[in-house]
DNA sequence: AAAAATAATGAACATAGTGTTGTTTTAGTT
DNA sequence: AACTAAAACAACACTATGTTCATTATTTTT
C-alpha cells in the first residue's frame, strides 16, 4: 500500500524544493525568501508549491518536522530503557551525533539565519524527561528552582551546539557531549579553578 | 541645537509606530506583519512609515538598537569599574535590573515570537569581556574550552531570562542573577545532590 | 498493454503589498 | 510673520500572492 506521498514524482518535486531551499537560506535570511524566487531556482512550477505547502515557513516548518521525527527515533530506545538511572553521558552523546548526522538541516534550523522555534521544540521535547529525573536526583530543589535549571542548561546546549556548528563540527560528538556534561553538572568549576588570584 | 530626531512631530510619529508594532507583535510573528496594517493600526500615513525606516525589519533593528544602548549605557559604569576582580553578582544583578526596566522591549525581541539576533548581540557585548576575566581566572583552561563554556553559559543565560519572561518577571532580579551565578559557577551542583540515590 | 488516477505544468486572474514620486497641508523653528 | 521640515494624501508602476482550470506527463491499477 503505497500512500500519495511515496511517489515518486512527490518526492523528486519535495526534493527540488529543500535543495533549492537550504541553498538560498544559506545567502538571505528566510524572510526574504519569496515563494517565486524559490521555485525558479527549483525549476518547478509555482503552483506546484501550493500543491504541499501553504508558504515558506509551512515548508521549513515541514522541513523541521521531519528532522524532528528521526530525532525522535534515534531517542525512542534511550526513553525507554527503564526506570534504572539513565547514562546521561550516552544519551547526551546519541544526541548530539544524531544532531551532527542531520547537520545540512541543522544549519540552517540552528544557523544565524534560522529561528528559534525548532530549537526550542528540542527544549520542549526534554523538558518532560529531564524535569522527572532531576526531581529524583536533587530532592532538596524546589520544582520553580528545577525549572529554572531547565530553562539555563537547555538553552546551553543550544549554544553549544551553535558554537559547535560554527566551528564546523570537528569537535566529535564524544567530546561536545562531555563537554556539555560537566558544564551541566559542575558549571565553571570543572575548569579546575586557579586558587591563586 | 536640536536635530531633526528631536522633532515633536517625528518623536510622536514614531512613538504611533513604536506603539502598533510591539502590539501587532503580540497576537502574530513579525513575518506576516505587512507596512500597511501597521501603519493602519498606528494611524499614520504609508509614506511617513517610508521616511523613518526601510522595512519591517529594519524597524525591528532601531527599536532593538535603542535598547541595546541603553543597555551598554547601564553596564559602563560596571565594565569601567578598573582592572580588580569584577563582583559578578553585582554585574549580572545590574543586567537582570536593566532589562527588567526595559521588560516592555525585551518581551518582543526575546520572547516567542521574537528573533534570535537582539540576543546575539547582547551574548557578543559580553563576550570580550568575559572571555578575558575567565582566562584570568582559569589558567588551566584551553582557550577552545573557555569559548565553549562562553557559548554555553551565554546561551543559557538567555533561556534564563526567557523564563523570567514567562513567569512574568515575579522573581526579583537579585535573585534571578543569583540564580544565573550559582548555575554558572557550580552548573546542577549547586542543587545540593542528594546522595542516596 | 490499456485504463484510471494523480502529479506537474502553464496560463490567467483578482487581490494585496511594495516602493517611489510629487503636491498639499500642518506643525515647529527662527 | 516668514521660513523650514514633517506628515498627509494621491497616484503610480511593479512584484508577489493565492487560486482556478484545462492540458500534459507520469505512475499505478486492472
Amino acid at each position: 500500500m503505497k500512500t500519495s506521498k511515496n511517489d515518486h514524482r512527490t518526492r523528486v518535486t519535495k526534493a527540488l524544493i529543500r535543495k533549492a531551499f537550504t541553498t538560498i537560506l544559506r545567502n538571505k535570511p528566510i524572510q526574504s525568501i519569496s515563494i517565486k524566487e524559490l521555485c525558479e531556482m527549483a525549476e518547478i512550477n509555482r503552483s506546484t508549491f501550493y500543491l504541499h505547502y501553504t508558504d515558506i515557513y509551512d515548508l521549513l516548518n515541514q522541513i523541521e518536522e521531519e528532522m524532528f521525527e528521526g530525532l525522535k527515533a534515534a531517542l525512542k530506545p534511550v526513553v525507554e530503557s527503564g526506570d534504572g538511572t539513565p547514562n546521561y553521558l550516552t544519551v547526551t552523546t546519541e544526541i548530539f551525533q544524531c544532531i551532527k548526522d542531520n547537520a545540512d538541516l541543522c544549519i540552517v534550523t540552528l544557523g544565524s539565519y534560522g529561528d528559534k522555534s525548532f530549537a526550542m521544540r528540542l527544549i520542549d521535547y526534554g523538558r518532560t524527561l529531564c524535569i522527572e529525573n532531576y526531581g529524583k536526583l536533587y530532592k532538596n530543589a524546589t520544582p520553580q528552582q528545577i525549572e529554572y535549571f531547565y530553562a539555563f542548561v537547555s538553552s546551553g546546549c543550544i549554544g553549544l551546539l551553535q558554537k559547535w556548528f560554527d566551528d564546523g563540527l570537528v569537535v566529535t560528538p564524544a567530546e561536545i557531549a562531555s563537554m556539555a556534561e560537566n558544564l551541566m553538572l559542575y558549571g565553571l568549576g570543572f575548569l579546575e579553578k586557579d586558587k591563586r588570584q
